[in-house]
Parts: structure tokens; C-alpha cells; sequence
DNA sequence: TGCTTATATTCGATTATTAGGATGTAAAAC
DNA sequence: GTTTTACATCCTAATAATCGAATATAAGCA
């Protein structure tokens, strides 16, 4: 119960919910996120690190950039919150343009493009689950 | 958004999400959470209230009695914590052994006996949710 | 090697949350 | 009226969360 406990606590902050909200379009780094909440680096990087430690974000380093994607099945409450998050993503104002700055910013290629997405997740939950960043374009170092 | 914040605030506390898991049953009164949980009165009363607050309980007076009660679709976040709640509370053994208690007491008869419950509810989260508290053997003053 | 970029972490100040304990209030019984 | 019961609220201390700003680390490139 701790464990959703702590997924609530992680969820119970408007900059990390808008993280949150932004991989659900699969998986970004810091800058991405920077760029797209233009937020400044040192915030994005400490709730990132909120939400890693209390087990909603898994990562993988690709050279210099760190890759941040929703965990899956780390808890209940997770599972759940991963649903209200496909769910919720399509209703609220703010969500809605962070998500449209997000695919503009990418498709100027001013930011990495998204890598697979968990767009295509069904409110039902599918059992195999995408797993991000893996047999993708990788991106080259600038 | 921030309504959905704030729910998820309201469930970062495992006093309150206890509190929350025993009103799946059914409205409570704040004694008979007290006397569930083994907490003051005190204590359950600023949660009840703090969880009042963020709009995820309802309550209603009878007599010197105040019952709550989950609330429903105050926003978003609400429905999925919801449902969430009525499928974890089969897993966590704390919960299990509080909503255990729950019936021991009221079976005893040394609390209230809960009222219409929230247990028929199902996963897939039917539209017309059932109204607590009402068309009930009310309970006579002692 | 040093330089740059991306990210993490630390610092100090501010604010929020929580708790226990005491007090306040409202309804019912007497 | 008084007393009792159920609940709310206030007070203070302790703890935790958040922030901006600065600094540290780690990887790649020259």
C-alpha cells in the first residue's frame, strides 16, 4: 500500500502530472521536457528524479541524454494512474497544448522526435505493454 | 488539472487512502473509522476534512452523526482512483485486515453497521452510480 | 588533454504537511 | 437550563516539499 502511496505523492504535483502527461506520447529526455514545459533544467531534472525514485519512470542512457518513460506495472495505483493518463490527456486545456507544443516543437526538429509512442494504449490495458527505445532511430550526437 | 492534482494529493497520505478504502463499503461515520483504524479522533477528523476538501467525499448529517462518503465524479482523477480503490482493496493485506475489522466490529454491533456499499461496483465503472445514505434503516440514537 | 552539452545534485530559504493535544461547537438526552 | 456525545478546529512543534541558483558529474568531441 506504501507503493501507492508513494505513486499518489508522485502524482500530486502539476509540474510532474504535466511530465507525466507528456510521456504518455513515449519516451523524452530532459532537454525535451525543458523545452516543451519551458521549464528550467534544474526543476525538470528534480521531479524527474521524484518520479523515478518513487518507481512511475523507468530510464536508459543513450550517450548523452537520458531517456525517461512511464514504468509499467510497478504497482497498482501505477497501473491505474497509467490509465487515467491516456484517459485525461484528451480533456484538460493545459495538457492538450503542452502535448501540441510537443509534436510542433518535433516536427521543427528543434527537439528529439518522440520516440514509440503510448498513444495507441487502450483504455482496457493491453497486457504487452511497448517497451520505448528499442529498435528505433537513434539519434545522433549534435 | 489541478483538480486532479489535488485528488491525487488527497490520496498521498496512507492514513487518508486507508480512510478511503473503508468508505468502499459504504459511508462511515468518524467514529466508526476511529474505531476501525485505531486512530483519535482527531486525526481521522482533519483527514476526513482534508479529503472533503479535495472533493472526494461527500457527507450528510444525522442527528449528532456526519457520514461520508466517496464521492463520484467530482473530477477526472476521482473515477480512476475509484476504481483503483474497489480492485486494490482485494490485494493489500492492510486494507484487507482494516476492511476485515470493519465487519468484525460491525457484525459485534460496537460500531454503526455500514450503509449501502460500493462494493458492487465494477471495474468497468458503470454510469449510474449508486447514492449512499439514502432510502436507509436510519440508526436511532443510543 | 580540455571544452561543450546534458543531466544530476547540493545549498539555503520558503512554504506546506502532519501530528498531538487542547479547546470549540452542535445536536441530543436529561 | 446541564450534561453527554460526535465532531471540528485551533495551536505549536516537527518534518517534508519546493524552489532558484549554483555547482558537480558524465559523456562525447576537438
Amino acid at each position: 500500500m506504501d507503493k501507492d502511496v508513494a505513486v499518489f505523492k508522485a502524482c500530486s504535483d502539476a509540474t510532474r502530472l504535466r511530465i507525466l502527461f507528456l510521456l504518455t506520447e513515449g519516451e523524452l529526455c530532459v532537454c525535451e521536457i525543458m523545452a516543451v514545459l519551458d521549464l528550467p533544467q534544474g526543476k525538470v531534472s528534480r521531479h524527474v528524479a521524484v518520479l523515478k525514485q518513487y518507481g512511475l519512470l523507468t530510464d536508459r542512457r543513450d550517450g548523452v541524454w537520458i531517456y525517461y518513460a512511464l514504468a509499467r506495472d510497478s504497482s497498482i495505483a501505477l497501473k491505474y494512474v497509467s490509465v487515467y493518463l491516456v484517459s485525461a490527456r484528451q480533456v484538460h486545456g493545459r495538457v492538450l497544448a503542452d502535448l501540441e507544443r510537443l509534436r510542433g516543437l518535433a516536427s521543427q526538429g528543434k527537439i528529439c522526435v518522440p520516440r514509440p509512442s503510448m498513444a495507441q494504449l487502450q483504455v482496457d490495458d493491453r497486457e504487452d505493454p511497448h517497451v520505448h527505445g528499442q529498435s528505433l532511430p537513434v539519434r545522433e550526437a549534435q
